[in-house]
DNA sequence: GAGTCTATCGCAACATGTTGCAATAAGCAT
DNA sequence: ATGCTTATTGCAACATGTTGCGATAGACTC
């Protein structure tokens, strides 16, 4: 029966934090947070815009990523870079994590806080840096591409 | 005394390569190779645009882009994303090492392989991933951040 | 040196974000 | 309810990359 996955609890959490600040509570960010909540996993600012425009078509990019950023100075949303450079926002209900990106099969895996509680220990040991896990991302070989390497890289014949 | 500080070494092992796969070695090329030596640390795209230009007016954006993609495929060059999710190039002269980014005070350190190894070990150990070292970016706090972090956090006051 | 093949270039359009500014409208006071 | 203040919106322009396509010009053959 859920019309709105958020939940009242966000929602209120979200209208008391701005209020308190002397900012407003909109449709549009009603329909931000929505999206950002239904999308459970990650997405990436195109798809939140689009939609975000399913619901409001007179919504707009910048308003989208305004909300955005608003809702990350809030602590509710966060945001970390793909392979790619692209964007990916996911809401604040998410445990924290990291990402691991394999270059060999694509496959994106999340790092949960305990698997990363040794690789976090060994970056302050290194270098003195308390990381952020969740603007961990880790590229590379997952362990199934590593072990199925069969095919040598580029070499010679292309 | 050095016109292009290169040394024939690179232009010479760069054209060779070209060569043997049938692509070809243009006036371009040659000027973007120069100036990714040039800036010997690390460039954004849009900087190193801009610095070709000086030399050829008649560079466009996407001749730099894919050469860069070009120069990567021979591994001749690196890109890695930082913090905001730009481009930054550098050379494949430069030791292979990871990026550590401070929030804190906006500080960039560079992550050389020696000190990496434990963090790597650690991420194949939690994760069987084979990490990339170039493609390693680590976001927090650096030492100093974290020790003179006598300043509250945003709280209460704002 | 002229001709051929095709990789590369420059252009133009697009994709994803970001930013300045004037118009709108949310929240508060009267 | 009406009016006021100013946060937010939508627009338009810009910044950084990416991609398709026709024209240019390397590199090779004759």
């Amino acid at each position: 029966m859920p019309t709105e996955r958020v939940g009242k609890g966000l929602t209120e959490r979200l209208q008391a934090a701005l209020k308190g600040r002397g900012q407003r509570w909109t449709e549009q960010r009603q329909i931000i947070v929505d999206v950002l909540a239904a999308s459970d996993g990650h997405a990436t600012g195109a798809e939140l815009i689009e939609r975000v425009r399913e619901q409001d078509p007179s919504a707009t990019p910048s308003t989208v990523y305004r909300t955005l950023d608003l809702l990350e100075g809030l602590g509710l949303a966060r945001h970390h870079h793909g392979p790619d450079g692209r964007e990916t926002y996911h809401l604040e209900g998410t445990a924290e994590h990291g990402h691991l990106h394999c270059r060999g099969c694509g496959a994106e895996k999340e790092l949960d806080a305990a698997a990363a509680a040794p690789i976090l220990k060994a970056i302050t040991s290194a270098t003195g840096f308390g990381a952020d896990l969740d603007h961990l991302s880790v590229h590379g070989l997952c362990a199934a591409c590593r072990a199925g390497r069969l095919a040598p890289r580029v070499g010679a014949g292309e």
